[in-house]
DNA sequence: TTAACGATTTAGTCAAGGCTAAAAATATAA
DNA sequence: TTATATTTTTAGCCTTGACTAAATCGTTAA
């Protein structure tokens, strides 16, 4: 059985969250930025990882993770993401708050304790930020989704997830009235600048930039 | 703003629990037994520990600890037992089985996390082995308790603490069937051994040995 | 094809928190 | 009072996970 520490926990959290696309190994620069620590912490990390086999770590090339790290990496993601659904749906918490705590909730090691909250939560599917929660075999059930700035004119959707998790980002769509399950309709897209108008749930119209609405992901 | 390590708030409550009576100070042996480290390693702590000023440390002679000290280990004892209260009332885990648990989240750092999860459970004043849960303010309010043991032959009460938290010892409590919460009445008290004899809830004798009794929290 | 730049790794340091072995202080018994 | 036993502390070492500075690798531009 694979230990990992909890910086170990966190660095394969994150290597998971980067290798989006799959094809090319995530940089030791990228995790450093994720992680906020410095490009030779990751280096050293990296060495033990790969010593661990949740990584495959060839210097200077990038990593990939392992079969192994996949379905670690997938146990955190669920505890965090539980986590998450606890803090909004049970504590009130909002989901511009949720982040740090249960960055520290995930942690915390029992297997016993995850099984009951996803019952006591009612076994949801998705956290607060609209990103799937693993089963506990690790599988996900992911919903076909795109960005806002791909849906086409006078296309419909709704908004299933958000890309951006900073703080500033999600309080700046709660202030808009942007949120998880609204019903968009593209008004207009401008060409020139990326930005859009969207309708929400047939009663208010709102106007973002591209950079806003690229981080909004959208399901037909 | 003083702040702790996560090792640092362990032992900090370990010395608070262990400073019970209050008058000589808690030796290293007693913290070495209590958290389960050598001694050698207490007395570093002791020192970083007096350092910090939440304890008065002199060489050879234990240790007491200070009036900050003791805010910031009744904040902890705080969150450990909200927690357990989470764990019991809202996940179904048996009062055996939240010390590790709790252990581990009482070191989630988020003041609005605690403040909030004392308001989702209704604001509890004891948690599952009958220990009071100090306010935000650090006030405890006590109940008077006695030892089974201490109490008058025929003498009845209720039970509403338990002294040995190990899950040994609460799963006993189970299968005999005691309980916090419990009316008993003394139905025997063997001069003897300390053996006792009791009647719970009008319907159930329960035989009891004097390491038993001992550590059952009375109020009458 | 080589020079230079950026990315990455290595080497050495630090703090936290544990350990063992040995020294020192206190407590106890003769 | 002195010798022994117990308790506690010191000294030195280990691991984890961060850091800085310096060296090295890979890539790109001349």
């Amino acid at each position: 059985m694979i230990k990992l520490t909890h910086a170990e926990e966190n660095y394969l959290k994150a290597i998971y969250k980067l290798s989006d696309a799959g094809k090319k190994g995530v940089s030791t620069n990228d995790i450093s930025a994720e992680m906020k620590t410095k490009p030779a912490s990751v280096s050293d990390m990296l060495r033990k990882l790969g010593e661990k086999e949740v990584i495959e770590y060839r210097k200077y090339y990038g990593v990939h993770i392992t079969q192994e790290g996949k379905i670690l990496a997938l146990r955190t993601l669920r505890k965090q993401r539980l986590w998450e659904v606890f803090l909004v749906d049970k504590l009130r918490f909002s989901w511009d708050e949720v982040a740090e705590v249960a960055d520290e909730l995930v942690h915390v090691q029992s297997p016993i304790l995850i099984q009951r909250l996803d019952e006591y939560l009612g076994f949801p599917k998705f956290d607060p930020h609209g990103d799937p929660i693993p089963d506990e075999h690790g599988d996900v059930r992911s919903r076909p989704r795109l960005p806002l700035t791909e849906i086409e004119l006078n296309g419909t959707g709704q908004i299933v997830a958000v890309n951006d998790k900073s703080a500033a980002f999600l309080r700046y769509l709660d202030k808009v009235g942007a949120y998880i399950g609204a019903r968009i309709k593209v008004l207009e897209k401008v060409e020139f600048d990326g930005s859009v108008e969207i309708l929400v749930d047939n009663k208010k119209t709102i106007f973002m930039s591209k950079d806003v609405a690229v981080n909004i992901l959208v399901m037909l």
